[in-house]
RNA sequence: GGCCCCAUCGUUUAGCGGCCUAGGACGCUGCCCUCUCACGGCAGUAGCGCGGGUUCGAAUCCCGCUGGGGUCACCA
């Protein structure tokens, strides 16, 4: 037993460092949790080290399957990739903390034998008791009074009985360590009291196994929330006491990320819809845009670029450069983001992800006819630098995958029509008309409506092409109005021009 | 309450003692472009929480205060 922190800190640095991502299995993703994996995904391809990935299932009450299957989904989805671990396995195995009790047991017998940790035989109920008695605030916890409890006590209590809890022995110093985000912290001795690390049924917590497994897989770098910094200290004596039983050989680096706030002073609850990693999948995200607004809560790539790819993230990230301040999610600024990414996007790669979200709003099937494949291909250039998110293309193209009699006028676009729509309407049938099927073009169309509406009638373009948008949309928003009319054909432009000059 | 963390425009950040008359981005406003909406371009809006130090000089370093957050479980 040492009254001193005798374990050193790692050193490790370039391909020795290793990162882990963790998380437990209970309910939806959320993106704060995603920020966490990917700065740590982020810290492993920029060092050149590993990135490992475990479940920390060991509640058995909280957790669930499904979480876990969206968890995987989500890092798939997002393509945050791991070199060892759930799925990949890997020199530790297994890692689903679930299935480790065997390993926890020979680590408890380890920390039994050299003396760090000890029988505890009071309940919650007595110690509050106790320190009442003596004066003590409730608040101040266990007072560490059974660390030298006599082997008749102890048998006096079994014959009660009672199973004992297992409490670490935390040396009575202060514990310092250098926070690679925040800088040098430290606990007071005597911040915390021993704390349980197993159960009186035998089962450990927290705050055993996840050092533990660190431990034995090497870990080198725990990179997590903020809301865990308070528990480093308990961490820190933690591995000590596995450092001097033989278990490890030193005690990672720290670094805590800021949470991730939602509105007011609060953190983003999981109550809120954004922050379920989903929700933005939903709208339409793509990975791109979402990672890099996540990566944008808390760090930064450069003073004067804020849109970047995972591989320029990669070559820079340095967790030493996280800002410590929590960052608030920013949904106008999240849009922003990922509408810069889908216009980055090459134009067929954007038209393959629009395919969910047409499907899911059963514009098209889950195979594309010819017909639908060429709109699509027209179409798909003349959306891309209006979508903000991938879920609003439906509304703007679907009346392309319509028949004239299907389409449907929106309110806000009758609302905006001009007093003479039949006539512009009917103008602009003629014009229509007397073009060449085989010339049905964008420029040949601009120049015939032009011809007859602008110039002929004499209208203002807004005035002119309104009306011919909404009879063909439905809408009051659409994308360019010739290119549509091309995609449209002749005769279909026609009748829909037709058709919204009898009912307008 | 003990302990810990945090503090620059509305938001997010740059700034690591003089390049700051505090820069960028998003948002917002106006203008231009324009067949709608976008895109793009231009302009504008708005900030160092407070008080003490240290220094020739402080947004930057130190202390205090205030404010916010976290944590003190036989949850993770």
């Amino acid at each position: 037993m040492s009254s001193v922190i005798t374990a050193p800190f790692t050193d490790a640095t370039g391909p020795d460092v290793k990162v882990r991502f963790c998380p437990s299995p209970t309910g939806l993703p959320h993106v704060g949790l995603i920020r966490t994996a990917l700065f740590n995904w982020a810290y492993a391809r920029h060092t050149g080290g590993s990135f490992l990935f475990r479940i920390e299932d060991t509640d058995a009450e909280r957790d669930s399957e499904e979480s876990f299957e969206m968890i995987l989904d989500a890092l798939n989805w997002l393509g945050l990739n791991w070199d060892e671990g759930v799925n990949v396995g890997g020199p530790a195995e297994p890692y689903r903390q679930s299935e480790r009790s065997h390993v926890y047991l020979d680590v408890i017998e380890k920390l039994k034998a050299s003396g760090h940790i000890y029988e505890s035989y009071l309940t919650g109920e007595e110690l509050d008791e106790r320190n009442k008695a003596n004066g003590r605030a409730v608040q101040l916890g266990y007072d560490n009074s059974e660390r030298e409890l006599s082997e008749e006590s102890k048998a006096a209590y079994r014959a009660e009985g009672r199973s004992p809890a297992l409490r670490l022995r935390v040396p009575d110093v202060d514990i310092t360590f250098n926070d690679l985000v925040r800088g040098e912290i430290t606990f007071p001795a005597g911040s915390f009291p021993d704390f349980v690390v197993v159960r009186p049924n035998g089962q450990p917590l927290y705050t055993l196994v996840n050092p533990v497994d660190d431990a034995l897989m090497g870990v080198t770098h725990v990179l997590r929330g903020e809301d865990l910094l308070s528990s480093t200290g308990r961490q820190i004596a933690l591995y000590n006491a596995l450092y001097e039983a033989g278990v490890t050989k030193f005690i990672p680096q720290f670094g805590h990320l800021p949470y991730v706030m939602g509105e007011g002073t609060k953190k983003l609850s999981k109550r809120d819809p954004e922050a379920n990693l989903f929700h933005h999948r939903d709208r339409g995200f793509i990975p791109e845009g979402l990672l890099n607004y996540l990566a944008l809560l808390g760090w930064g790539l450069s003073a004067d670029q804020d849109i970047f790819t995972m591989d320029e993230l990669a070559a820079a990230f340095d967790v030493t450069n996280v800002n410590p301040n929590p960052a608030r999610f920013d949904q106008k600024k999240a849009d922003a983001i990922n509408s810069a990414h889908i216009r980055r996007l090459d134009v067929n790669d954007f038209k393959s992800r629009l395919m969910p979200y047409l499907q899911s709003a059963g514009i098209v099937g889950a195979e594309l006819s010819a017909a639908e494949e060429s709109i699509l291909t027209a179409v798909a250039p003349l959306i891309q630098e209006r979508l903000v998110v991938l879920s609003e293309a439906p509304d703007l193209i679907s009346f392309l995958f319509k028949t004239a009699d299907q389409i449907v006028v929106e309110e806000d676009a009758k609302a905006g029509l001009p007093e003479n729509t039949v006539e512009v309407l009917n103008a602009g049938v003629a014009a229509l008309e007397s073009m060449d099927e085989s010339a049905f073009k964008t420029e040949a169309i601009q120049a015939a409506l032009q011809a007859a509406l602008i110039d002929g009638l004499g209208l203002k373009p807004r005035v002119a092409f309104g009306p011919l948008r909404t009879a063909i949309s439905g809408r009051r928003i659409s994308p360019p109005l010739f290119e549509s009319m091309e995609i449209l054909g002749k005769s279909e432009t026609i009748a829909r021009l037709s058709a919204f000059a009898r009912i307008a």
